[in-house]
DNA sequence: CTTAAAAATGATATGTTGTATCATATGAGC
DNA sequence: GCTCATATGATACAACATATCATTTTTAAG
């Protein structure tokens, strides 16, 4: 069993303990997410799944899908791009901790890593002491990869 | 001569020292944000100009104005909510630090906060580490402001 | 097993953000 | 007043996203 099949078993019993169900067609869009090993649009999705499996998902679908799969935590959206990457904890047991995303503005690839403890305590209490609620804790940064630099 | 029009002589100062012209529809647009106090889509500032001045900006002169505020560091770009928002530092001499951008989710009412230097350091080094090269050092946060939480 | 309710997906239209491209106007310097 | 660079206009369209109502599939109760 190749990692991507493994990946995505880890996603279905983790779907299953939270009573929810990982379809055909929401395994497929976070198959596209897993193989791709980028973040990519809900309209690249929609290609992938139309090469891939040659099924034919509305716009409105993947967008409902995406969503459930983020609800999931099996899927982060990336705001800075608009687009979707597949969270590289699925198959860690462990809950992870804020997400800091690198994103490579030149081919989409993305690094997920953990922010350093004090890096967080440090934004919480800046944000907090400017009257603000921190609503997604999760940190993207536009970057070159290293291929693209 | 209230705030508003302070900022905008000041940011006429700065043009003319750096070689560049505020032009008429430059000055409406930034403006706009400046009297907003909050972050506007380049369509929002087509509305403003048109009930304030009577103005009908095409979006290509509005998106072009943008980009030449940003270049001329009179506004900033949130990559996070694809809007607009002028520097809170137009009056100051000062050159200022990595900024820090609370957006309020709700409301769009922006806090530019300048970024400790050493959560700034952190994160250079961890991107540095990751082998990524920080394109816009600019930190976008997701957020509820007071009035919205 | 059948049927009603809930969950998931489809279809269509449209809204929002942004850019490509080619044309026109405006202003500074000769 | 010309000329060239800069600035702006007009039109079309691409990419991302949602509203709304219809249909299908699944679940669970009787």
């Amino acid at each position: 069993m190749n990692s991507v099949e493994s990946i995505i078993q880890h996603a279905e019993q983790h779907c299953d303990m939270r009573g929810s169900r990982l379809t055909q067609k929401r395994k497929q869009v976070l198959t596209g997410l897993v193989k791709s090993n980028k973040a990519l649009s809900a309209y690249e999705l929609i290609d992938f799944c139309k090469q891939e499996f040659g099924e034919s998902l509305p716009a409105m679908s993947v967008y409902r899908i995406l969503d459930f799969l983020e609800s999931e935590l099996l899927v982060h959206k990336l705001n800075l791009a608009n687009k979707y990457v597949a969270c590289m904890h699925i198959s860690c047991d462990h809950a992870h901790a804020v997400p800091q995303f690198l994103i490579c503005k030149s081919c989409s690839i993305v690094k997920e890593i953990t922010v350093e403890e004090s890096t967080i305590t440090d934004l919480g209490n800046t944000v907090k002491g400017a009257g603000y609620q921190l609503l997604s804790p999760q940190i993207e940064l536009n970057c070159l990869c290293e291929n693209c630099a």
